[in-house]
DNA sequence: TTAGTTCGTCCGATATTTCAGACATAGTGT
DNA sequence: ACACTATGTCTGAAATATCGGACGAACTAA
């Protein structure tokens, strides 16, 4: 009471320099920077990439190797994400039965067309590719699963979000976003017009956008209840006819339908 | 007396009621649980399943929740793995051994031009990527590190057996790997004049040869001895405009000669 | 209605975990 | 040789996350 205790309840406002966080918190972060790193890292990078102390860094990654969710990769001191992971992740995929089919057609496209297929769905804020059937030529066209790729970039997201308002894109989408790489800006007016278009045509299409070498198509998977969660997609070069473009559009849309759920 | 307070010291050595574990711990044996019930769970279950208070259990699961390495099954209240368990775990079974042995220069280089480069050799008669740095667009133009693709077919190749004479070289590249992957053929010729430029010029450039839409570029790295055994290499869009090119070549040269062991 | 479940949330206390820093060791470059 | 940096391990102390338990709500079965 004396030294205005009561105080308190605001005292911790600005996160400062002795912050003290949660060993799952820390886990959770230090997972995601794998992620994006995509290679093995040391324990002391880590730590600064996690901006964790090092010897909370070593805690966390021993119990996290004891448990094989992340194994020591080279005699270097490298970690990286461990068997246990690969087992949890394939529970994940193969735990119901629709994602199961989707995989199968997966496949199916791509040994059908010869062309890269993705399935696709959104991760926070951002579109990520899910899973990926890569074409087979020696060089291809491809992005890595998992990696998060701002939603204006792509055909996929264009559908992905068709069920928000305007309003609701314009708090969901960072202002960022709508920043190509190369520089180039995506109107934000130009963009909902396309998600609009999207939604009423049931198909989305993007050529030479995140990159100058990509044509995109994408068609929606519906759940149960119509909402659209996961897409198909196809990604192929830029310069692939255009009859050719509408037959694989066409094969797509079928197959998109075929795995959506929406009864009616 | 009567409950024998003083040997509390003692107390403990069965694993009674009030035992605290660590978060993180019990993340592990939260996931593990659910690993080994195959199938979505309600959280009541789950804080019987590893043993932990409900309430305990309610905090961990929503922050695993939030960060969707769990996610929610149905309505009524059940949980399983979620989709960052799917990424990190195809994170992990994509990452091959090969990885660790990255070199710096491909890191630095990726870093300071954003294309994407590879570090290339034989393997038996063929062409490998033995690792690479892709460039940082949500969609590129890359090869699978590891995978085989004939000579004739690329850059790399062409310096790669520039030591063979034409009579060598004819026994050494199977006679199927001229024909290209969209049907066209590379007359041997044709191609024994393109080792023999590439030997003489200290590189080599393709466009649009494996692919439609890449223009490859290749410098040789020597080892003690002045063979070479891999190359470093650029895998541009085929419209990267000229100079450009030029400026990358004259850095992928001057970069494979600085790796080279030959001494002057 | 009453009595019995289970659900999801909230609370205060304390046993525990995170943290900063020290340490010996190993590697690098001048 | 030297200075400099990074690694992996330990330690004590303080901040806090876990825990037990309570609470209202929703549901079931009499």
């Amino acid at each position: 009471m004396s030294d205005g205790a009561s105080d308190l309840i605001e005292a911790g406002a600005q996160p400062q320099g002795g912050e003290r966080r949660r060993g799952i918190d820390r886990v959770i972060m230090l997972l995601e920077a794998l992620l994006r790193h995509r290679a093995p890292v040391r324990v002391g990078d880590l730590a600064k990439m996690i901006g964790a102390p090092r010897s909370t860094t070593y805690e966390i990654v021993n119990s996290l190797l004891e448990a094989e969710m992340l194994e020591t990769v080279g005699s270097e001191g490298y970690v990286y994400f461990g068997r246990s992971m690969h087992l949890f992740g394939w529970a994940y995929s193969h735990h119901n039965a629709h994602y199961r089919r989707i995989l199968e057609t997966l496949d199916k496209m791509a040994a059908e067309t010869g062309e890269t297929v993705q399935l696709c769905g959104l991760r926070g804020h951002k579109y990520v590719v899910l899973d990926c059937r890569d074409s087979p030529g020696p060089f291809r066209i491809s992005s890595d699963v998992g990696v998060e790729v701002p939603i204006p970039w792509t055909a996929s997201g264009r559908l992905l979000v068709g069920h928000m308002s305007e309003a609701e894109l314009k708090s969901f989408i960072p202002a960022d976003d709508y920043k190509l790489p190369d520089g180039r800006a995506i109107a934000p007016q130009d963009f909902f017009r396309d998600v609009e278009q999207a939604r009423l045509q049931g198909f989305s299409e993007t050529s030479a956008l995140a990159d100058r070498f990509t044509w995109c198509m994408a068609a929606p998977i519906r759940d149960g209840h119509g909402a659209i969660n996961r897409t198909l997609c196809f990604v192929l070069p830029v310069d692939t006819p255009e009859p050719r473009r509408n037959q694989l559009l066409d094969l797509l849309r079928e197959r998109a339908k075929g795995l959506s759920l929406a009864g009616g």
